[in-house]
DNA sequence: ATGAAAGCGCTAACAG
DNA sequence: CTGTTAGCGCTTTCAT
């Protein structure tokens, strides 16, 4: 009964191989000259002591950074952010980098602070979705780290964003096409946000494609899904009531459901900016502007690793494509 | 023109400030008594050069684990998972810890990987949603790094479940008591799935509690939600069809859903194990018995930070309450 | 093909 | 109150 021993080091197995510590690094690494004979040896050490080469030690000496890649969330409970997650673990672990995950809370604070843990780890590279302008990355990372702003621009670093305002359009386009003149907006709060102001935008831009007016007493904003039920309602009371709604993202949506729900009004048709899981099985099924979180982190994962390979070209933004997913009534 | 400069150390800090480098390293540590004066100076200079101490560093000196705890997930796409992680996270943060982020894909072999991984960063915590069994993960965490299985149990060490079995019989009952006496139900695949068991046991004691059979030809199963789809197709196409439905997870929930409201079918009554974000909005409105997937993160959190504070008590396994919500149908 | 010594950035253990 | 020395576990020189 030995309790827990120290985890065995590098010198350990040189001294139970009888070689120095630098040849089990070699074995190790794979690097140099090595004999057939010894490397067997060593081998057979390594395994039977189960030694694990201390990642962080190999760190410190070489001077790089660290294997890993900082990712920072505003929060986990939506799903959009957990399929970004997934996103870039699997674009990043082929590179045989692991995720340090962190919530800012959409606190720019909390934001800070979580970034300057990761610095301190010295993280290979940053990807954040930015809690607010962005200004204290752009200077954190200034040293060295790659930076990629995620779902939301930000200064002075590359960006991936989804086609927000292109999305937006051709839902809103659609809603065009089947007859409705008047479509309301329900948003998301605060209104300067930046995906609340590109899919806006795509709203007035199909509007006016179609020579409608986009007055602002269609336009509505709620940050929960029980204000924007509120705020579907309001629209729907208006004397001059809209005959659709674009919800700009899931709670609107959410809000937008429970409303037409709860009042029974079946003559309202809807449509909403993210895709929900369930918008197959409702009633009627909901069409949707379809984001693709996943290949956002990837996007987002790919454009660092490119930066760590060296590539010094200016900050660029890449867009991700949104797709209209239309779903007819049922039978 | 600089370019980028190598980060700076505390030596850098120690020789601008005129102090040692233990000096220097006391005042970042709020350890032993320092000068007012002196402590000013070093922070001043910390300031300006903007120099962050590296955690690696530090940690291989101190020779403790590192400051992060490692989390391994079958995937996260799924929003419990994504859930999950939050809680894991927030529960983590308070002790300065940092979460390590990786995916197994359900795959055995890459969960060892992640492990190994993490391991190699001298995590000071496991916790793992196992795989399989989660043998490999119990001798691979006996280096003394605490382990905590989540939403599944494992061999020896700590988890942390939802209370699956009594969860299924609440809901269950719910259907009986409101006179249903053929209850089907659809369960995940494979059935040997700890979580699918322990709901098929709960169905079978509530029917047991009411003196209802069980029969085997209401159970059926299914991975993807089309499969389910068509199982719930198939359990109403029985001779003696059941009135009620008793989804044991999300995927079999969206599947009973698409078959009910393709059929047109409003006779079956249905609920679900693990609520659906927009449970609320569906027509009619659908009861569930809701997990806390946050607070099975956070407990499991909390269980490996007592271990890591020196608890030596056998391995024990916390049941975290599930919730059971009726959402009667609207006026 | 292998090893000895030095040192990465930091802190523990002792001075003074 | 402050500094010196040594050394964490590993890799980089530079020898041999």
């Amino acid at each position: 009964m030995s309790g827990m021993e120290r985890r065995p080091t590098l010198h350990d197995v040189a001294r139970e191989a009888r070689v120095s510590a630098k040849t089990v690094s070699r074995v190790l690494n794979g690097e140099g000259p090595v004999a057939a004979a010894t490397r067997e040896r060593v081998l057979a050490v390594v395994a039977r002591l189960g030694f694990r080469p201390n990642l962080m030690a190999r760190s410190i000496r070489t001077g790089g950074p660290d294997s890993t890649v900082g990712l920072v969330l505003p929060e986990l409970g939506n799903p959009f952010f957990g399929a970004l997650a997934g996103g870039v673990e699997e674009a990043v672990r082929g590179r045989g980098l692991t995720v340090l995950l962190g919530c800012s809370g959409g606190d720019r604070a909390r934001e800070a602070e979580v970034v300057g843990a990761f610095l301190a780890r010295r993280t290979s590279a940053l990807l954040v979705v930015p809690a607010g302008g962005g200004e204290t990355l752009a200077a954190a990372a200034g040293a060295g780290v790659p930076l990629v702003y995620l779902d939301r621009p930000g200064p002075g670093a590359d960006c991936v964003v989804s086609s927000n305002r292109a999305g937006a359009r051709a839902g809103v386009a659609h809603l065009v096409a089947a007859g409705h003149r008047r479509i309301g907006f329900l948003g998301d709060l605060p209104a300067s946000m930046y995906t609340r102001r590109e899919r806006l935008a795509g709203w007035r831009e199909a509007l006016a494609a179609a020579g409608l007016p986009a007055p602002d007493a269609l336009v509505a904003g709620a940050r929960t899904a029980a204000a924007a039920e509120r705020a579907a309602l309001a629209l729907l009371a208006l004397p001059e009531p809209p005959t659709a709604l674009f919800a700009s993202n899931v709670n609107a949506a959410t809000g937008a459901l429970l409303a037409l729900g709860r009042s029974g009004r079946r003559d309202v048709a809807l449509l909403s900016f993210d895709d929900l899981p369930l918008a197959e099985v409702l009633e009627p099924p909901l069409s949707a502007v379809a984001q693709d979180p996943a290949l956002l982190g990837a996007t987002a994962a790919r454009l660092a690793l490119a930066r760590l390979d060296g590539d010094a070209t200016p900050p660029r933004t890449e867009t991700v494509a949104t797709r209209l997913v239309l779903r007819p009534a049922r039978p």
